[in-house]
RNA sequence: GGGCGAUUAGCUCAGCUGGUUAGAGCGCAGUCCUGAUAAGACUGAGGUCCCUGGUUCGAGUCCAGGAUCGCCCA
């Protein structure tokens, strides 16, 4: 006996129910272990989740693909590792710490003590990874989770001294002066990895007109143009394009130079005086708009060309070198003076007089009235702009010059390229985007004046200016020269790790660390070396490396997370880190737009899990087409649910009950598919089986997913429905046993092949199916084996022919709505005309199937039969008035005159037609059928399918027998009888009713498991009343004991 | 300005290396079927497969140019 199966199942109960079991029975344990002795090895690396927040339902979807194709793997008999990783280090989570601390900027920080507050982001880091372990736990993802990595240990933070010093070795690593694009809040530099996308916000800003005297004129002015008035005490020099048509303007007893193209910006009248050529301008100097400023003493301001310059604001450009990225490049190039305006904070810094400590947030105003006290303010404008804000902290960034340490790309750029090209990208425009980064790349900043992140462990020597690096703790210990016994038992961080001091190899001096901590990106970047014990054994090392697989969300991991493991992984070892890299879109609401806390359209997961069910969600992942971003929701879930998992659970429901009633066992004598629908079904499940398998290699899990609710569909609404009079009828014969095998095959291979897909509900069907009968199969689904598809058993002629009479069945329902005669009521005849099938038994199973499923007596399968209805043709004018042109008239005429029937059975038989000498193809005519007979036809895709709308009385009789029956079986349903319990009927009805019935009482009887039924006066004592084509009926149903 | 995608029914999307009359789900209207089914079937309305050229016996699919949207980078 199998467990009775609730036909209306509580999913999520059901998970929680699964979660105990594995937990009691120590599943996991037993298949994290299943493989460990395995010749084949699979190796996944985890990109490490930010353990930062809880995770969402975002992650959750990122982790199905993880799940899956591990415990895909793991039933293929892979070895694995299982590692999860916990990405802790960094700006992110010193933010976090700093609101719950309320604090406003680095000063609180250092006052708090750096020591506590880098204990608190650890802890803080702590926290979030044990939540997202549990929640990860409820989505069924099954991971070493004791064994879990974290990008704040020491080795991670050591492995990552080894890939620095390798770069300084190799001469990559360098200290460098560029104008950054800088959080004044967070008191950091952003990386260009940073600042990009997420980094940008529409944003109001004034930006100011300014006129700029040439020197040696009274009346002679540049206008230049900036969105930050702040840079302007900085201007050095004003740039235009060589190639662009400038023009001398007169305005106000004014000169003044500016872009032709530009010219609308002016206000009010003026004359065009000159036109010249940018070139022209190059050289002349001019007075600079704060000249009076202390450092501005000595500095000579000219116009220098730069073929950036666009037609933007006035055609010439402010250039600050201080303070602009672009502006800082032709500084260099010019050799032009530079001057950093502000400090950390965005106050600027001795020598600008009365701005001096001045922030650059509030400094608007006090530049504008200097700039019409001097009379050089041409205008002010608001202007909306895509500005660059701090992506942790949403302050407005500033551009800065800094000193920064970098990783020069040059040297290797190419190299990373090959490197990246024998990587197999999923999708493959992933190649394109990488290579499309790698080669646009810039140097890599991996400085941050920060507190909690890697130190680099650069040590640098103030006095003659040498730096070195030290590669990991045994090299410090060995080189310290104090401070060692104080960092001893602490993790590398600030502030324990710089107590150490080294000596200089040159001057002998003692050295202190650089006090920046490094990006967070080679944090994440290191990990396949870090985690694969690169430093301590390299057999494992080599065991596991490259990845065979990883898998992230594409947007931003081009030029993160996949850039800088490739980076990291072509210094140390001029390889790919992974062969197979896997990324998805993004994750939207059910409308498709953004999900935001603050829009309240955000979903947590717990209360996804708890409202969908996690198989639902995992399902709902795993058919999503992984380069189109997902909509995801609660009505989207449901529908999965429903036409999905209540299908395949129905079926499930459906095979328990009348095999309990059967007393089936499985087993492998009953395996005899002999009968049609059992071969068919087996050849479809021995299809999907490779289907799957193959598509699951290619990681196309969405493919796989199609195929499978294909078939559910196949095997629910044909199988099954197909079969019910093989499982109802009474005797308990040998054909029974075999489709109750078949159906168990079908439930059994399903099973396994979902179960890395739906860990849940499949191993809970598992458990009933399989361990109920047999105590030496596997604990668990999960810990069983993937199905192997047996090609012997597809037999693609006989899919191709149930297909077939599924469309037949179709076209016959087709029919008889056209004819408006109810499927109840038998009739006497279909003709079926069209291709067949040369396959004698096939096609008298096929005429079975039709028989039954169209409720007829009889199915004639005929091409030439004549006179029950005609074929019209019609040419079809919007295709071959193309082709033909004017002779389309003449063949319209010539068809006018011919036998519309004869013309289209010829081009049905031969698939065209010469018409005055002119092919045309059976496509090209318009066919159609017109009754004219006592026969209903309907021709599509190649068959005509008539119908006998003749009814006599005998057929009719069983009509209104039929109707009974269905009302007997409504009324044992609705009473809740068993399925298997007999009963007793009275009824009353009219003549009409009641000759029928009697005529048909064995039917009925049978049908209904009736002991008896019988006409009698029921009066008003009846249980039930219910009509018959109309006329009233009464009945009495009861229980026979 | 450059690179990468996308554009198919009201909505969300399938459509493999070119091959019958381009499909599914949801939604809408109607009908039917059902002793596994919270289901299901049938019918109907709904399509310029973004546009223009080209290759081909044949183009939603391949090529070129363009439009719009999105992403990535200057």
């Amino acid at each position: 006996m199998f467990e009775p199966v609730n036909s209306r199942p509580d999913f999520i109960g059901l998970e929680y129910e699964m979660m105990k079991f594995w937990d009691e029975e120590s599943i996991v344990e037993k298949y994290l272990n299943k493989n460990n002795d395995a010749d084949k090895k699979y190796s996944f690396i985890d990109g490490p989740i930010t353990a930062n927040n809880p995770m969402g339902v975002h992650h959750a979807w990122g982790r199905t693909y993880k799940d899956l194709y591990q415990r895909y793997k793991t039933m293929q008999g892979y070895e694995q590792r299982y590692q999860n990783g916990f990405d802790g280090q960094g700006l992110w989570i010193e933010v976090e710490v700093e609101k719950e601390l309320g604090f406003k900027s680095k000063k609180d920080i250092e006052k708090f003590g750096i020591d506590k507050f880098v204990e608190l982001c650890k802890q803080r880091v702590d926290k979030f990874s044990a939540i997202q372990t549990k929640q990860s736990i409820r989505l069924g993802y099954w991971m070493d989770w004791d064994n879990s990595y974290h990008t704040k240990s020491d080795e991670n933070n050591y492995t990552i001294w080894h890939f620095l010093k390798v770069c300084c070795e190799k001469g990559l690593l360098y200290e460098g002066n560029d104008v950054m694009p800088w959080c004044r809040r967070c008191g950091t530099g952003l990386s260009e990895h940073e600042i990009v996308t997420e980094g940008y916000q529409e944003v109001t800003h004034k930006s100011v007109f300014v006129k700029f005297q040439i020197q040696n004129t009274d009346n002679e002015f540049l206008i230049i143009w900036t969105t930050t008035p702040w840079t302007l005490p900085a201007n050095i020099a004003a740039a235009v394009n060589p190639e662009s048509i400038y023009i001398k303007v007169e305005q106000n007893q004014e000169y003044y130079y500016i872009a032709k193209n530009t010219v609308s910006f002016l206000k009010g009248p003026y004359e065009i005086v000159e036109e010249i050529k940018g070139e022209t301008l190059v050289g002349m100097e001019y007075i600079g708009p704060f000249d009076n400023l202390t450092i501005q003493k000595d500095v000579i301001h000219k116009v220098i060309p730069w073929e950036e310059v666009g037609d933007e604001g006035t055609g010439i450009v402010h250039i600050a070198p201080g303070a602009g990225k672009e502006d800082y490049a032709l500084g260099k190039k010019y050799n032009l003076t530079t001057i950093a305006p502000i400090d950390d904070s965005g106050d600027y810094v001795d020598g600008f007089d009365k701005y001096t400590g001045m922030n650059v947030s509030n400094v608007n105003d006090e530049i504008f009235n200097d700039l019409k006290e001097k009379n050089i303010l041409y205008k002010i404008e608001q202007i909306v702009h895509r500005y660059p804000v701090c992506w942790r902290c949403g302050e407005e960034l500033v551009f800065r010059l800094v000193s920064e340490w970098f990783i020069s790309v040059d040297p290797f750029r190419e190299q990373i390229m090959d490197v990246t090209r024998k990587i197999r990208w999923i999708p493959e425009f992933g190649l394109a985007r990488e290579l499309d980064w790698l080669k646009n790349m810039d140097d890599w900043m991996i400085s941050k004046k920060r507190y909690y992140g890697l130190a680099l462990p650069i040590y640098k020597c103030e006095d003659c200016n040498e730096f070195e690096v030290i590669g990991s703790e045994y090299e410090l210990k060995e080189r310290a020269i104090e401070g060692w016994d104080l960092f001893e038992g602490h993790s590398p961080h600030k502030p324990w790790v710089d107590y150490v001091k080294i000596e200089c190899t040159n001057c002998k001096l003692p050295l202190s660390r650089i006090k920046d901590v490094g990006n967070p990106w080679l944090d994440a970047g290191i990990v396949p070396y870090s985690t694969l014990k690169y430093r301590s054994d390299k057999d494992y090392w080599s065991k596991w490396f490259p990845a065979d697989w990883i898998s992230e969300s594409f947007p931003g991991q081009f030029r993160n997370w996949f850039y800088s493991m490739l980076a990291m992984s072509t210094v140390l070892e001029n390889t790919e880190p992974y062969q197979n890299v896997f990324s998805y879109a993004l994750m939207r609401d059910e409308k498709g737009d953004e999900m935001h806390k603050s829009k309240g359209n955000a979903i947590w997961f717990e209360d996804a899990a708890d409202e969908m069910g996690v198989d639902s969600m995992r399902w709902l992942y795993s058919r999503q087409n992984p380069a189109n971003n997902l909509n995801f929701g609660f009505n989207v879930a449901n529908e999965v649910k429903r036409r999905f998992l209540i299908p395949l659970w129905n079926v499930y429901s459906f095979f328990v009950t009348y095999a309990n009633i059967d007393d089936f066992v499985p087993s492998q004598e009953n395996r005899k598919y002999t009968n049609y629908l059992d071969r068919w079904i087996i050849s479809e499940l021995n299809e999907l089986v490779e289907f799957v398998t193959n598509n699951l290699d290619n990681y196309d899990s969405a493919a796989a997913s199609y195929k499978v609710e294909e078939f559910i569909e196949l095997l629910s609404n044909w199988y099954v429905r197909r079969n019910r009079r093989r499982f109802w009828k009474s005797e308990n014969d040998a054909d029974k046993q075999f489709a109750y095998q078949a159906l168990y095959e079908c439930l059994y291979t399903l099973c396994h092949l979902l179960a890395p897909f739906m860990p849940f509900i499949t191993d809970k069907i598992y458990q009933n199916l399989v361990r109920t009968h047999d105590n030496k199969s596997p604990k668990s689904v999960h810990l069983g084996n993937w199905p192997i598809s047996d090609k012997n058993l597809i037999d693609p002629n006989l899919s191709s022919q149930v297909r077939l009479s599924k469309t037949l069945v179709s076209l016959g329902r087709s029919v008889r709505q056209k004819s408006g005669i109810r499927v109840r009521q038998p009739i006497s005849q279909i003709i079926i005309s069209g291709a067949f099938i040369s396959d004698n038994e096939l096609q008298e199973y096929m005429n079975q199937q039709i028989t039954e499923e169209l409720n007829v007596k009889e199915v004639v399968f005929d091409n030439s039969i004549e006179g029950i209805f005609k074929y019209i043709v019609n040419l079809r004018f919007d295709l071959l008035g193309p082709r033909l042109g004017n002779d389309i008239n003449l063949v319209a005429n010539t068809l006018k005159n011919m036998d519309s029937d004869l013309i289209a059975r010829e081009a049905i038989s031969k698939g065209y037609v010469e018409i005055d000498g002119i092919k045309i193809d059976k496509e090209e005519f318009n066919i159609q059928i017109e009754d004219i007979s006592h026969f209903s036809s309907i021709y599509e895709n190649n068959y005509v399918v008539s119908l006998n709308t003749t009814l006599d009385e005998n057929l009719i009789n069983e009509g209104i027998a039929r109707e009974f029956i269905h009302n007997v079986q409504n009324i044992r349903k609705d009473s809740g009888f068993n399925i298997e319990d007999r009963i007793s009927i009275e009824f009353e009805g009219d003549e009409e009713l009641s000759k029928a019935i009697l005529q048909f009482e064995k039917y009925i009887s049978s049908e209904t498991l009736a002991l008896n039924l019988q006409k009698s006066n029921l009066n008003k004592k009846s249980d039930f009343e219910s009509t018959i084509l109309g006329k009233s009926i009464s009945l009495n149903v009861s229980k026979v004991h």
